[in-house]
DNA sequence: AAGACGTGGGA
DNA sequence: TTCCCAAGTCT
């Protein structure tokens, strides 16, 4: 026990004092603890406190619960939300009454494997029921991890959970692992708050790089990733001998200055009749002979990753005369070319057509 | 990967 | 009052 790090002993020493005796700490049957994660997931304390007893009582035992038929379950969730959870929890307790005689697994892959159990549920049911040596990260977790070590990652990312999980595998004191991680989400909750962290109350204070910086109000950072934009654009392929029809881009911003097959931007997703009109009749003006081929193609432009398809083809432009700053290339210039790599496929798509 | 899933509490 | 949004799992 000496080995632990100090602030391990700190945050242990401050959880068996001042945590809240709540209704699922009486014991830890790991029933009653999965019950209390899924209930947790989402919804605050207070809210669950009383569904908790009800349900308790109406469900004492996993084999009581697998035994009921899922109206009742839901009738004792009903006003809890997310009740996928409920019917989640009562298939997976359906398949331990079956397959485990009643008793929750405490293999970790059995566990995770069930409906509804994730990785936190999975880490949370296991460490506090079993003591099983795994972290449970929510988002108290992340927020008190990333103030304590100063990480400024963006917590939302998936990745970033996982090296926090990792990170804390490493740390967890050997058998302890209940405490462990139910002191840090306590801590979350109490004192390393999301608004007004207790920083003064803090048995991590002196050690912690987020309050040494005055940084506890800016982690942890939680990021939303911009809603990737979504651009539907119909490209207008059009080949007279060996060369393909380009224009350049303007002279700033994406691309800036490249070549590209001539598009338009679609207001619907898919290319109708008025779209098709209008790049035939554009194809005319750029004089397209009734013996060069014209498709059209579908790009669909997500952030800069692009994606394409090919629609459809005609080859019934008329004569035309060709203007700057469109041009004819031919093999040798597609270095030039904006989305090149789209651009070559296409190429190849249409020599197999 | 991004949105859906419920409700309650805070801005 | 209305709007915004939390931070687990599934799809």
């Amino acid at each position: 026990m000496s080995l632990e790090k100090a602030w391990v002993q700190d945050l242990l020493s401050w959880y068996e004092k001042e945590h809240r005796a709540l209704p699922w700490r009486q014991n830890r049957d790991p029933y009653r603890i999965w019950i209390s994660e899924v209930m947790l997931q989402q919804t605050k304390v207070e809210t669950v406190i009383p569904y908790y007893e009800r349900f308790m009582s109406k469900f004492p035992t996993l084999d009581d619960l697998a035994a009921a038929p899922e109206d009742e379950v839901l009738k004792a969730w009903e006003g809890l939300g997310y009740y996928s959870r409920a019917r989640h929890l009562h298939a997976a307790v359906k398949e331990v009454s079956a397959r485990y005689e009643g008793r929750v697994p405490d293999a970790y892959e059995a566990f995770r494997a069930l409906p509804g159990v994730g990785d936190y549920t999975a880490g949370a049911v296991l460490s506090i029921g079993y003591d099983v040596p795994v972290p449970a990260v929510d988002g108290n977790v992340l927020r008190v991890y990333a103030r304590y070590v100063g990480m400024n990652d963006n917590v939302l990312s998936p990745k970033v959970q996982k090296r926090v999980r990792e990170a804390l595998y490493l740390v967890m004191p050997e058998g302890r692992s209940s405490d462990f991680n139910q002191a840090i989400m306590e801590l979350g909750a109490l004192v390393c708050k999301p608004k007004s962290p207790r920083c003064d109350d803090c048995p991590l204070h002196f050690t912690c790089v987020a309050a040494r910086l005055q940084m506890q109000h800016e982690l942890p950072v939680r990021t939303k990733s911009v809603s990737a934009k979504v651009e539907h654009l119909a490209v207008l392929i059009l080949r007279s001998e060996d060369k393909w029809l380009v224009r350049k881009r303007p002279t700033r911003g994406l691309l800036a200055n490249l070549w590209e097959l001539p598009y338009v931007v679609m207001e619907n997703p898919q290319i109708d009749g008025n779209i098709l009109k209008a790049l035939h009749q554009f194809s005319n003006q750029l004089g397209a002979s009734t013996k060069d081929f014209v498709w059209v193609g579908e790009y669909k432009h997500v952030f800069s990753h692009l994606t394409w398809e090919l629609k459809v083809y005609s080859s019934e432009a008329e004569p035309f005369e060709v203007m700057m700053p469109y041009r004819w290339i031919d093999e040798k210039d597609r270095q030039t070319m904006a989305f090149g790599q789209v651009f070559n496929k296409i190429l190849s798509a249409i020599e197999k057509w």
